[in-house]
DNA sequence: CACGAATGGGTGTCATGTCAACAAAAAATC
DNA sequence: GATTTTTTGTTGACATGACACCCATTCGTG
């Protein structure tokens, strides 16, 4: 067990602008979701690979693969929007184990309302502060840690 | 209302790597906290900036001013962090409102056991993958753009 | 085919986060 | 100095998330 290598002052001032950015801006993105089409950040999260999907409609294992979540999650999430009208669960074909998601056109039409002010709202507070270079810079240096992750 | 200008495909890519980079990383990074030390990461929060602090004391207020939460949020951690033993409250003399949370010993003690392990994992998960300038070029956009988040 | 392992999904429980309402003290206003 | 307004912190109710466990189906292996 080495000796701890602590952060320097340039690195945790950059790892502390890491974690606020994050933390600030998704807060920002959720309530802009929540007020403009009365979906929760989570709703919205399940509406877009759904929208996305032929027939807006996708099994539940590779909803929860894309979005990253697992299975509990999803299933509880999925509940709470079938309740509201937003998705409707289905028996699966080819697999009888399996579950089918399909976007209600509530569900279609919530997300058609939320998505434009929240295209808007990442540009206002992301990219436009990004000149073209910086985003590939950026999207270089970000896709190199997000492949490391895995070690 | 101007027609919506939608993310192209660069944009798109990036945002989809900035939030799954997020995502991971923070639940990487908490998953270790909490294997470590035993805390979770909301404990952490609590107690990294309590341990900076002079007698590992600070005012509630300060407290959650510096993690960005609010006061409920922060309350209802204070509780079961103090009937855990990590942290006590007591009374503040110049502002009979306020409270005020020191770490215990024991609080001390959980977070000098689980920050080395915290630190490694941030170097091997996010700082080992970036060179110093590049360390530089991203402070510089994320400042900026944490900057302009108010507008 | 039979059988154990793996997979997909659901449920209950508990920890955590959010929101509205409250109470007490301080600050501002008149 | 009395009265409103802000600030600070707490609480209770409810939404969400994490985790352990359950059941049915499918897959892999003999």
């Amino acid at each position: 067990m080495a000796k701890t290598r602590w952060l320097d002052e340039r690195e945790a001032h950059l790892w502390r602008t890491w974690l606020r950015l994050n933390q600030e801006l998704l807060g920002i993105l959720e309530d802009q979701i929540n007020r403009e089409g009365g979906l929760s950040g989570a709703d919205y999260a399940v509406l877009v690979p759904l929208s996305a999907a032929p027939d807006g409609m996708l099994r539940a294992r590779e909803l929860g693969r894309e979005i990253l979540w697992d299975r509990s999650r999803l299933s509880h999430q999925l509940g709470r929007m079938e309740k509201r009208g937003l998705v409707v669960r289905e028996e699966c074909v080819e697999d009888a184990r399996g579950a089918m998601v399909r976007m209600t056109d509530a569900g279609r039409a919530a997300i058609k309302r939320a998505a434009p002010g929240h295209v808007a709202a990442t540009r206002r507070h992301f990219f436009d502060h990004l000149s073209d270079k910086e985003v590939d810079q950026l999207t270089a240096v970000l896709d190199r840690i997000l492949a490391n992750l895995g070690s």
